[in-house]
DNA sequence: GCGGAATAGTCAAGCCTTCAACTACGCTCT
DNA sequence: AGAGCGTAGTTGAAGGCTTGACTATTCCGC
């Protein structure tokens, strides 16, 4: 990974990155992080909410009733489930989700996106979609797009296989 | 981005993204995040290193004599001031940098890797390594490494054009 | 040299995430 | 029915990150 660290040649050791490896693996890391980052940033100081909440929003509002089992959110979401708790806690002060009890399993709640919450889905998402051209889509040929799309779903079936 | 946030057909208006574009840009998303989020937590429960300081223990380790100005380190991890000084007094803690004041400008202080720090990258680094092998590499083609590569130095030009 | 602006770094408050209990409910076997 | 176990979700404490204010130092033009 390091120049500074050496490499080990003996086989059955580590598999070192080579020079070219590294230069790929940087490239990729920095720039998600980068992408992210701003994306994350321009969506929060323009409308106050993250992109963890936006995430949490886009999921309900794309289900019948606008409602969601807190696991299932929570799995959607890439969140633990009490992360998600917490989160839907502060949504809720904000009044864009409420909580309800299932119906089908007394255990389970479900999260339900009310009309503010909606209408604030709607404003956000303005801005979002906004930022995601201007820094992914804008800067990218078509062949491009496709190897993302490509190798991210290439990665999700070995990271997430459902 | 949502199909229930309803399209602007005006001219001028939100450039949302069409189904292909936002397949494309959901794999992306989710594949990076999982992608970061697991090799995060395998160097940080086999090693004890947070993927953000092995970030840091990595660049003080590529330097001629192991030490960089604050900033220039914060800027080398994509880390903000503070948050880079929070990082640092941490890792002083455990005893794998130190402080040095800069000798050409007396605002600046140097971190400085310790013998004790670099060995723990050595450590750390053949775990990292063999997760990025495992995670990235191991699953993707030459073909897809160089898409990976080339998107990759596309997005950082226009995200952080030095 | 000296006053003002810029730069380097630290610190404190508040929010977010994680981890490890903990409660409550449902399922199954007897 | 009820014991035991697994599942759903919440909670609180601990620690990390961000923001903005603050100190100290250097640079620059007069």
């Amino acid at each position: 990974m390091t120049s500074s660290v050496s490499p080990d040649p003996s086989p059955g050791g580590t598999r070192w990155l080579d020079a070219e490896e590294q230069r790929a693996w940087r490239a990729y890391l920095f720039s998600s992080l980068l992408l992210q980052d701003r994306l994350d940033r321009e969506l929060t100081h323009q409308t106050g909410i993250s992109h963890a909440y936006y995430e949490i929003l886009v999921a309900l509002s794309e289900t019948p009733g606008r409602m969601m089992r807190m696991s299932e959110l929570a799995d959607r979401c890439l969140s633990s489930r009490s992360r998600l708790s917490h989160a839907v806690s502060r949504l809720e002060e904000r009044g864009w989700v409420r909580r309800q009890v299932c119906a089908e399993d007394g255990r389970g709640q479900l999260a339900v996106l009310t009309d503010e919450g909606f209408a604030a889905l709607d404003a956000a998402a303005h801005v979002h979609v906004e930022s995601v051209r201007t820094h992914l889509f804008d800067q990218l040929s078509p062949e491009q797009v496709a190897a993302i799309r490509d190798v991210g779903e290439t990665l999700l079936r070995h990271l997430d296989p459902r």
